[in-house]
RNA sequence: GCCCGGUUCGUCUAUCGGCUAGGACAUCUCCCUUUCACGGAGGAAAGACGGGUUCGACUCCCGUACCGGGUACCA
């Protein structure tokens, strides 16, 4: 197995899918997974690209048996790498001395210019023969062009009225005209080789099984099997699967860098800035993803696990991946539904272990508030970032940074709550003087407070204080939680004590009290 | 335009000729919690359309519509 990216920018999920389905066959058939970069285009190339790669398989434990990091038979693993070493040469020869591959010279502005008189315009069987090159030049004039340094392309020459039946082991066979396709570019002017020359002499020389890729090659698929029969005969030649796109989640179309830009959602693995352009893509680890939710609705975007469970770790999906269960159709990428993996996954990984899903909580949290460097104080994060407190937290959280977010609202760092908010004084309209007077008694019994750790006796004390005056929870709560926290939603209210500590409470509801007595 | 692929609740999907069409996310209702949530229970919600084949079609075949992809010296 193999994955093949072109180094031209960071990883999107489509891409990353990709690679992962290559990944669960691989391991659930005792396979050797390659990862081969695919620079033949020199004019695209990004610095950094390969790098981001192998970053992201770390990060979501899809790892290569071997890689350019990690050498193994197959070396070396890069396209550029392979050319230089000669390894294309051989067989393009063999093509153009058994005649199906040819020499043209045409410039591309030439072409270009064909294209604006005709359409349709395509090079091949109808054209070829009114363009430059060795089948419609003498021999002798080609070999005057070479000699004198001419640059040239080599071309295939797509057979005439030829059916070439392609077995994609998703999608069944599929049939093609040879007449509809046209003579694609095998080596470049700059001999390079081109995608689809490359692909298959590399998935010969790697021993490659099959070829998970995506649905956008499958209209150049009867070239490449073509070529594998003129090459090395069909029987050496791959199974392919041509796994459906991913699309955006409203609109129509592919999913794209502006789109989830748009609306606000991550779309790359991590964080990747272009070194050319320093555009920034948001990525699923900054946004507070657990690699194991990532991977798990990734999968499930392009495959269905037998039981219908959803929540699957790792080698789970490796034992039950099979191609019979991946889908032919292309799906909407929807967050919501990634973000409930998230959750789930935080819960679990609490559940199993709190100790350790703390440690990894307050690792995010550290990291992400060094880099909004007013916002972290040691000495906080370690008050805050407890097991027992992440334990009560985890159920509100979709992802790491909500408790981040929920850190900030105990320590933050500037005077916490706007008592100007158009929430507060909507609040303050439906507060009646009883209800005033309550929340002056429950500063007073808190403020009195000995045993604060105890959040049962707090719970105790307030909720006497109520029933004595026929108040209901929900008609102070809200006021309360807004004076502590200034959110109306979010958490339970004897948390939020216990968390802040007696003086903190007391010190903000004190606040609030003050600034009713303004607006009143 | 031409070529290739696809079409089941709003979204992701199950069904490999027997379906009262199942599950998940989202949504709504109720329960739990004298607060916010989490959680639990329940509801509403789907086979693009038209022809065949068949005792029977969401499932097979054909056509139409729509969606996506390709049509580069990019991958």
């Amino acid at each position: 197995m193999r994955f093949a990216p072109s180094p031209t920018g960071g990883l999107h999920i489509g891409g990353f899918r990709t690679l992962l389905f290559n990944y669960l066959f691989a391991k659930k058939n005792n396979g050797t997974l390659i990862l081969r970069i695919e620079d033949t285009d020199s004019l695209r190339f990004v610095a950094g690209a390969e790098a981001y790669i192998e970053e992201v398989s770390q990060w979501s434990g899809v790892i290569f048996d071997e890689s350019p990091q990690k050498e193994g038979a197959y070396a070396p693993y890069r396209q550029s790498e392979r050319k230089e070493k000669g390894i294309y040469q051989a067989y393009i020869k063999k093509l153009l001395d058994s005649g199906v591959a040819y020499y043209a010279f045409d410039t591309s502005e030439e072409l270009a210019d064909q294209r604006k008189i005709m359409p349709n315009f395509q090079y091949g069987i109808h054209t070829r023969d009114a363009l430059k090159n060795s089948l419609s030049m003498l021999p002798t004039e080609v070999e005057t062009r070479i000699a004198r340094g001419d640059k040239f392309v080599i071309r295939f020459k797509m057979p005439a009225d030829e059916t070439i039946l392609l077995h994609d082991a998703l999608r069944g066979p599929i049939s093609f005209q040879t007449n509809q396709l046209d003579d694609k570019v095998l080596i470049k002017n700059d001999g390079m080789p081109t995608y689809h020359f490359a692909v298959v002499v590399d998935d010969y020389e790697m021993d490659i099984s099959h070829v998970f890729r995506g649905e956008e090659w499958l209209p150049s698929a009867p070239l490449h099997v073509l070529l594998w029969k003129e090459l090395f005969g069909s029987d050496y030649m791959p199974q392919w699967i041509h796994l459906p796109l991913i699309l955006k989640t409203d609109g129509k179309g592919k999913l794209s860098k502006r789109d989830a830009q748009k609306q606000g959602f991550p779309i790359y693995p991590i964080d990747w800035i272009d070194p050319n352009t320093q555009e920034f893509t948001k990525g699923f680890k900054e946004t507070g993803f657990l690699p194991e939710a990532f991977i798990n609705f990734l999968a499930l975007l392009g495959w269905t696990p037998p039981h219908q469970k959803e929540i699957l770790p790792l080698n789970t999906m490796i034992d039950n991946f099979s191609i019979a269960h991946i889908h032919k159709t292309s799906a909407k990428f929807d967050f919501e539904k990634a973000k409930w993996f998230n959750h789930e996954w935080m819960k679990k990984k609490c559940v199993d272990d709190a100790q350790l899903f703390t440690e990894v909580v307050y690792l995010y949290c550290t990291n992400r508030a060094k880099k909004q460097a007013d916002t972290y104080n040691q000495d906080h994060f370690e008050m805050f970032f407890k097991p027992s407190i992440i334990i009560s937290l985890v159920g509100n959280c979709y992802v790491l940074d909500d408790f981040l977010k929920y850190y900030q609202l105990f320590y933050p760092v500037n005077s916490p709550i706007s008592y100007s908010n158009v929430e507060f004084t909507k609040l303050l309209q439906q507060l009646s003087t009883i209800s005033y007077k309550v929340l002056t008694e429950i500063y007073d019994s808190l403020s009195g407070q000995q045993n604060f750790d105890d959040s049962q006796f707090l719970e105790d004390a307030i909720n006497k204080l109520l029933l004595s005056h026929q108040i209901k929870h929900k008609d102070i709560f809200p006021f309360l939680r807004f004076s502590l926290i200034g959110q109306l939603h979010g958490l339970n209210i004897f948390w939020i004590v216990k968390i802040l500590g007696k003086e903190e409470s007391c010190n903000r509801i004190k606040n609030a009290l003050g600034s009713i007595k303004k607006i009143v």
